[in-house]
DNA sequence: TCAGTATTTAAGTGATCGCTTAATTCATTT
DNA sequence: AAATGAATTAAGCGATCACTTAAATACTGA
């Protein structure tokens, strides 16, 4: 495993790591609010958020005590979007719709 | 692992079988046909082209002495493209915009 | 029917994944 | 400094994955 779009199935081929993004989708969390919400170990959780970072599909910011998390939605939008337009030409509209997030998100 | 999503991000995340179905994109082609194209045993291949299948990725029809697999791209792009809506509400507002152009593209 | 080809299925094996618990690091509070 | 809390890292273990080779199935043509 080496580039990003490989990074990227990897993360997204685990259930709870999907889980993690969509609870991010809504709002940044620290990592103790996210394992709360999982039966699993904070460290499986930990885990998780790592392998969600190297691939690109979150970040993280240290402050105090707690770790933040935040999902980045361009990273994951212009992956699965440029991966889906090398399969499937069909697919051509998407491209639209992910040029459309990167703009908005780089003037808001 | 049991619903339709779960299936997809399973069978993506495996890096010969985004290959195999990179080859599909373009034509259909039979079992040998993909086998020849890679390091690897007909049987591996074999056992990729059911886990697609499995998830709905690909078809398959036996013609004869050949069994011929095609890409199924429409179950691709929406299982994709729905996640994506998912994670990135960001992006539903552009719905519209993206529905719209692909009903341009159908009737022109 | 027999031989040859295409493909799948079965069985086995090493590598990786996903979790656990325990130990560690870093920040805060007293 | 000591204790507490948040989070990561380390170590280990069972389950699953991704191959392999060998056997089975199915079709074709002499």
């Amino acid at each position: 495993m080496q580039g990003m779009i490989e990074k990227v199935f990897e993360a997204l081929a685990s259930t709870p790591r999907r889980r993690i993004l969509a609870y991010l989708a809504h709002s940044e969390l620290t990592a103790g609010q996210i394992a709360e919400r999982f039966a699993m170990s904070k460290s499986a959780i930990s885990q998780h958020l790592n392998v969600l970072e190297n691939a690109g599909l979150v970040r993280s910011e240290k402050r105090g005590q707690f770790v933040h998390y935040a999902i980045v939605q361009e990273n994951l939008a212009t992956t699965l979007n440029s991966y889906l337009q090398q399969v499937c030409p069909v697919s051509r509209p998407l491209m639209a719709e992910s040029r459309a997030i990167a703009e908005t998100k780089a003037k808001g």
